[in-house]
RNA sequence: GGGCCAUUAGCUCAGUUGGUUAGAGCGCAGUCCUGAUAAGACUGAGGUCUCUGGUUCGAGUCCAGAAUGGCCCA
């Protein structure tokens, strides 16, 4: 016996259930040893960082991440899953400064880094516990008990390795990038705070002249002055000035002005007000190139220093009549300005990209404070203040066109409102270019999904590659293992503590060994060249380099699991993560591994979309659309959240998020499935079905031969699916497979399981529906585990003691394509088809199915006569028919109006009577009153199985009926007697009128 | 400003190498069936396939441009 099924189900209450039977049973964990011999299946989880409570994207990825693990667990994969914590990193230091009202770096130091850090420390896992409450909650099967963690000593040490050997391989190098920097806080902030800070801010909008000193174009006086006007808005950057930029393909003109001549993109000539000048050339942007121009600023007459931006940024030496050159570069605007650009290579990101491309000067005139340097007239000031001090010596030279105030977007410090200053500043790079073209290769063997993103996003990122710039000023994070010497300046790289702890004269070491600053920072050593003392350089690394490295870092590699890369547990067979991981995760594994071994790091991996509002509006608690998971899961279970995530897109698109959505789910698969497990648990119980049972050797009937062929399609499909990373698909599957069996199997199998008879057809029925239904739990394992492993409990537990004890532990289905007939499966493809057409007719002439017909007429070619003859009797039920006849669609149509009703066009119609002879109608009532008689059994609240007496009282023609269909109502309604006469008192009684004939009708049950 | 993705019925989504009349679910209206019943079936209404051009005998599908939304950069 199975325990009893209702129709109803609370999903969350038999959720929970489910995870006190794994958790007693520890299924996890026996999950994965069960296979510790097959072929390992590497999963890497991408660390989330537990300071946040987690939201419904994250349940999205973290269920991606689940379900392929699953299904090759079931497949016989050896495949251990170990979770992982981000700890460090700058959101985790700003919450920390925001709960101390801290406001720049000096408030941290003078804290002490020591208790600041502790406090990170302490911060990072403020959410864990819900972390993993959620993770266990949506069954996302990983080992929370044995995770990594980016901040313990020994991952921080393997990253130390990394980043030794790539020094060993010259691939680490300081330089400078521009980054945007509050000269307030005295730090730069990172892409997304300063996403934080733009506002609208009225700045100069100036035009300058930069005098011509040779190259001037052709057929020109030189008895006049040349200049080239550019326009800024910043003319603090103005001293910084090493180039002007032009665009080579555009027209320039040279217009004469009281006796000067400026030159400027012709198209730009209105916009600035020349636009009534004569033009007295005009010249290809090509033809300016190389020309050169006297500085508004020698730095050398000011006592600034001059740098060339070849490697090592060499200084030059003071020269008097200094010059520099007119270049040519692709993002000169010709909308804006005079299409002749600035270039300030300290001061400007392009600029300085522009820079290390020609080779240009570099000239810092700032300091970090904002403060101008130097001998300038207007050094100390705070560059913001020293612009019109700026304008003024320029406008007193005769430099300045014209000057006015323009309002733009500026962005500003998101903490103290500081206007931020584009700085370049010195920052340690992985020259991830040396290998480009490993980058490339190495992607070539990566499988992704969608695919788009191997050529596309991330192709395009790998071909545009840019060195890795990754220290940080800050102090929560892995600290770069270099050492520099305070006298010689010599750079040392540590790769382990031990190499560390090695060193000539090494002290500084405290008990317990703490990697992190600031007690990294109290070990010294002596300079291996000058002996003299060798400190660590202020930077920690980019945490994303601390996520890259977990393939190794969370093996302690290589001082621990030496075998490491060989014993399969590197590279990963599969990884899922949003897609703006693209430029995180995926890329610095990608990098870190191509840098360290020339190995792809993950070979499959699945992209997932966003999950946007109902709108397709980003999820922000500003515009209160955020989802909390919680709600959902608690009202529909992880299962529907689950599957709602699986299948409602493809899982590279954005994923439209609403609740009704889940619900949706719930009720159109969820349900429907139930529906047909309580349906076959009811009636197997009734009957005492055993599955496996020796027995009737049964003859299954067309349509579980059928069913049993869709089943096993079924199978190749869902396993083809999940094999290629295609969850979407094979739910879909899944999904209509339920559908048909629910809405053309169940339906039309009904009368076999309820007729009284146990035969052999009754058998095959039951034998079939099981066979289904433990497929599908078998199937859905992975992607519902709870309701899988429901199904699975009852309906193979109770009768299989010697089976697995969990879905999770038995092996994935295996079709047998030998049951999968395809012109079965096309018969009855048809007979749902022509069953459709025919109901319609009715529709249209008005007839109820209940109401028998003697033919129905199909209007199909000779093939599809075969199809149907084959599966006649369903069709014949279907449609409540006598007969099936057959005629060219071109007679049937025919039909229409004498006496029939059509429906339906090539390639096939359908024609039904109109008239009804008297003993059909007859049976149509007999039909009638079992119906009205089914009905008051469950009002009477009934059981399904009971025998009951049934009384009633009529006309002649209702007697006439009950009489000649006696055997049939006795059968449908489970009566042991049709009374004709008044109902005993206490007897459930209804009175009903049917097609204009008065009936009485009582039911009694029989105890 | 650049790159990538998306845009198909009121809503959520399918739509294969270009090929007959563009589909499903939900919702809506109506009808039916019913001991799976807070399900189910059928019918109907609902589409300038975002827009503009192009290639082609033929475009939802290929190409170019634009718009809107999303993501990543700047």
């Amino acid at each position: 016996m199975f325990n009893p099924v209702g129709s109803k189900v609370n999903f969350p209450q038999l959720e929970e259930n489910i995870l006190g039977l794994w958790k007693s049973k520890n299924v996890f964990q026996r999950s994965v040893e069960a296979r510790r011999g097959g072929t390992r299946f590497v999963f890497y989880e991408g660390p989330p960082t537990a300071n946040g409570s987690p939201g419904i994207h994250h349940v999205l990825a973290r269920v991606f991440k689940d379900v392929i693990p699953r299904y090759k667990a079931m497949k016989g994969y050896w495949t251990p899953r170990i979770a992982g914590w981000d700890t460090h990193g700058l959101p985790i230091e700003l919450e920390v400064e925001k709960e101390l009202g801290f406001s720049s770096k000096a408030d941290i130091e003078k804290f002490g880094i020591d208790k600041f850090n502790a406090r990170c420390r302490e911060s990072v896992f403020g959410y864990l516990k819900e972390w993993e409450a959620m993770t266990e909650r949506i069954a996302f099967w990983v080992d929370l008990e044995h995770p990594y963690i980016t901040m313990d000593n020994d991952y921080i040490e393997t990253c130390w390795w990394a980043i030794k050997g790539m020094w060993d391989k010259e691939l680490i190098y300081q330089g400078y990038k521009v980054t945007p920097h509050c000269p307030r806080c005295g730090t730069s902030l990172s892409s997304h705070e300063v996403a934080l800070g733009y506002q609208d801010a009225d700045d100069p909008s100036v035009y300058i002249k930069f005098k011509v000193v040779k190259g001037l174009p052709d057929g020109l006086s030189s008895d006049k002055p040349a200049y080239f006007l550019a326009w800024t808005t910043t003319p603090w950057t103005l001293p910084g000035n090493t180039a002007l930029a032009i665009d080579d393909e555009a027209e320039y003109s040279v217009v004469e002005v009281d006796g000067e001549y400026l030159i400027l993109a012709d198209t730009l000539r209105e916009r600035v007000g020349l636009g009534d000048y004569k033009v007295v050339g005009r010249m290809r942007g090509r033809e300016l190139v190389g020309a050169e121009y006297k500085p508004l600023f020698n730095p050398h007459e000011f006592g600034i220093e001059r740098r060339r931006m070849s490697s090592g940024l060499p200084l030059q030496e003071a020269v008097k009549d200094l010059t520099y050159r007119v270049i040519a570069t692709d993002f000169v605007s010709l909308d804006e300005g005079t299409g002749i650009v600035h270039m300030a290579p300290a001061y400007g990101e392009v600029d300085y990209e522009a820079g290390l491309e020609k080779n240009l000067d570099f000239v810092h005139t700032v300091d970090l404070q904002g403060r101008v340097i130097g001998t300038y007239p207007f050094s100390g000031k705070f560059v913001k203040d020293a612009d019109p001090l700026i304008l003024d010596d320029l406008k007193s030279r005769g430099l300045l066109f014209r000057s006015e105030t323009i309002r733009h977007t500026y962005p500003f410090c998101w903490r103290c409102e500081t206007p931020l200053l584009y700085y370049a500043k010195q920052t340690w790079y992985i020259r991830t270019t040396a290998v480009k073209d490993d980058l490339i290769a190495r992607n070539e063997e990566i499988n992704w999904y969608p695919e788009h993103i191997k050529y596309g996003r991330f192709g395009d990122w790998l071909q545009n590659n840019v060195d890795w710039a990754f220290s940080r000023e800050r102090y929560w994070g892995t600290p770069l293992p270099i050492w520099q010497c305070e006298s010689c300046g010599n750079y040392e790289c540590v790769g382990s503590v031990r190499e560390l702890e090695n060193k000539a004269s090494f002290s500084g070491f405290k008990e317990p060994l703490d990697l992190h600053r600031p007690f990294v920072d109290e070990m010294t050593f002596n300079c291996s060249k000058c002996k003299g003392k060798m400190r660590r350089v202020p930077e920690v690394i980019d945490c994303w380099f601390d996520s890259g490295a977990m393939p190794i870092a969370q093996h302690h590699y290589p001082f621990d699991n030496e075998a490491l890369l060989e014993d399969g547990r590197f590279p990963a067979d599969y990884i899922s993560e949003a897609v703006d991981q693209t430029r995180g995760w995926f890329y610095s594994l990608h990098a870190i591994s191509t840098l360290l071994f020339n190995r792809r790091c993950f070979s499959n991996v699945i992209c997932l979309g966003h999950v946007l509002d109902a709108r397709g509006e980003k999820m922000s608690k500003a515009k209160g659309n955020v989802v909390e998971p919680w709600a959902v899961i608690n009202r529909y279970g992880a299962d529907a959240l689950r599957w709602y995530f699986f299948t409602s897109t493809a899982a590279g698109n954005v994923y439209r998020f609403a609740e009704e959505a889940v619900a949706e789910v719930s009720r159109r698969f969820l349900s429907t499935l139930w529906n047909v497990y309580s349906f076959f648990v009811t009636y197997a119980n009734i009957d005492r079905f055993t599955p496996g049972g020796e027995g009737v050797s049964s003859e299954p009937s067309e349509l579980d031969r059928w069913i049993i062929s869709e089943l096993n399609q079924l199978v190749v499909d869902v396993d083809a699916g999940l094999d290629a990373y295609n969850p979407t698909e094979a739910g879909r599957r899944i999904e209509s497979f339920v559908n048909d069996l629910s809405n053309w199997y169940v339906r039309r199998s009904r009368r076999r399981f309820w007729k009284s008879e146990s035969d052999a057809d009754k058998l095959a029925a039951y034998t079939t529906l099981y066979e289904c239904l433990v497929a599908l739990s078998k199937l859905l394992a992975p992607f519902t585990p709870f309701l899988a492993e429901e199904m699975y409990q009852n309906l193979v537990g109770s009768a299989f003691p010697e089976a697995p004890d969990s879905v999770h532990l038995a092996d994935f289905p295996v079709a047998d394509e030998a049951k999968i007939d395809r012109q079965l499966s096309a018969d009855i493809q048809l007979a749902m088809k022509v069953s459709s057409l025919g109901r319609a007719a009715r529709s249209q002439a008005g007839i109820k199915v209940r109401q028998p017909l003697a033919v129905n007429y199909v209007g199909i070619d000779l093939k599809g006569r075969e199809s149907l003859e084959r599966v006649k009797p369903q069709i014949l039920e279907e449609l409540n028919v006598k007969e099936l006849k057959y005629d060219s669609v071109e007679n049937v149509a025919a039909l229409d109006g004498k006496g029939y009703v059509v429906v339906g066009e090539s390639p096939c119609n359908s024609a039904v009577p109109t008239e009804i002879p008297p003993e059909l109608e007859a049976e149509g009532m007999a039909r009638e009153i079992v119906r009205r008689l089914q009905a008051m059994r469950r009002s009477a609240g009934f059981d399904i199985a009971d025998h009951i007496i049934t009384y009633y009282q009529g006309e002649a023609y209702i007697k006439q009926v009950m009489g000649d269909f006696a055997d049939y109502i006795k059968q449908e309604t489970l009566s042991r007697q049709l009374v004709d006469g008044v109902p005993e008192e206490g007897v459930f009684t209804e009175r009903h009128k049917l097609s204009g004939y008065d009936i009485l009708l009582g039911v009694k049950r029989l105890t």
